[in-house]
DNA sequence: GCAACTGTATCGGTCTTATAATACACTTAA
DNA sequence: TTAAGTGTATTATAAGACCGATACAGTTGC
């Protein structure tokens, strides 16, 4: 059963999208394995303390994307393999590293006081 | 008169966020300065192709903040200093940088890679 | 004074998001 | 078999974001 003890509710994005990105980084990290069992719909809605409907718009777009499978009367399951994972990484990491790259550049920033930054925050970052 | 020449409109966001981002860019950018004049609500609503509440939206946000100064009848302009120019950097760069981190953490990505990842796709970002 | 420009305020419509309350079909385990 | 758990679907409601249309008030320049 995938866990989700580390996730942790912000405002600012709709909830459905922050249960989204919190499966797909978690198949990045290696965290999150094929045939691994999500939690069902109810069950996970109780404990964010959200609407089940919300947690069903989180899961029906991951399916959509192929990345799980969910039968009637069964648990949902992760339906992984390697092109998926990558696609996924692509999708996460490049597009993230590409936006925050356009506003450092918009902002006079150059690649070298970019990386500094980055070894500057990263140990400061809680994870 | 502050240009607008190099705003691009991208969907995601609200409007008048991007509106209000772009100009504390060009304040951290140093290319807009103390004094300098910007284009009337009309005028720039008329520019970007949006509704004049739009941009008065973007330009109350930065009133608020102490960044722009308006009186009816006269053109807005921009009102800024040392300390505030650092806050916007710190708040634009520093919340920037944090955010990429702590998500690319959540992949599993280490400090070495992320460093990797802004040098492969820095000179492929259009500015 | 008047026209044309400024900023400002208000109202309303549309869409998204989240919630609630059901209902139904299927699977599993007691 | 039956009860409890699955996924799925529908409808209604509420709130907020977002944007558009319009009106009003002040300034400027002719």
């Amino acid at each position: 059963m995938i866990s989700f003890d580390s996730f942790v509710m912000e405002d600012g994005s709709p909830i459905y999208m922050q249960i989204l990105l919190y499966i797909k980084r978690g198949i990045v990290a290696g965290k999150i394995l094929h045939d691994d069992e999500l939690p069902s719909r109810r069950l996970l809605s109780s404990l964010l303390g959200v609407n089940p409907n919300t947690v069903q718009k989180a899961y029906k777009l991951l399916e959509d994307e192929g990345l799980i499978r969910s039968q009637t009367g069964a648990a949902s399951t992760m339906c992984l393999d390697e092109n998926k994972i990558e696609f996924v990484r692509r999708d996460l990491l490049e597009r993230d590293t590409r936006n925050v790259i356009r506003t450092m550049r918009q902002m006079g920033v150059t690649q070298e006081q970019a990386i500094r930054l980055i070894e500057r925050f990263w140990n400061e970052v809680e994870s």
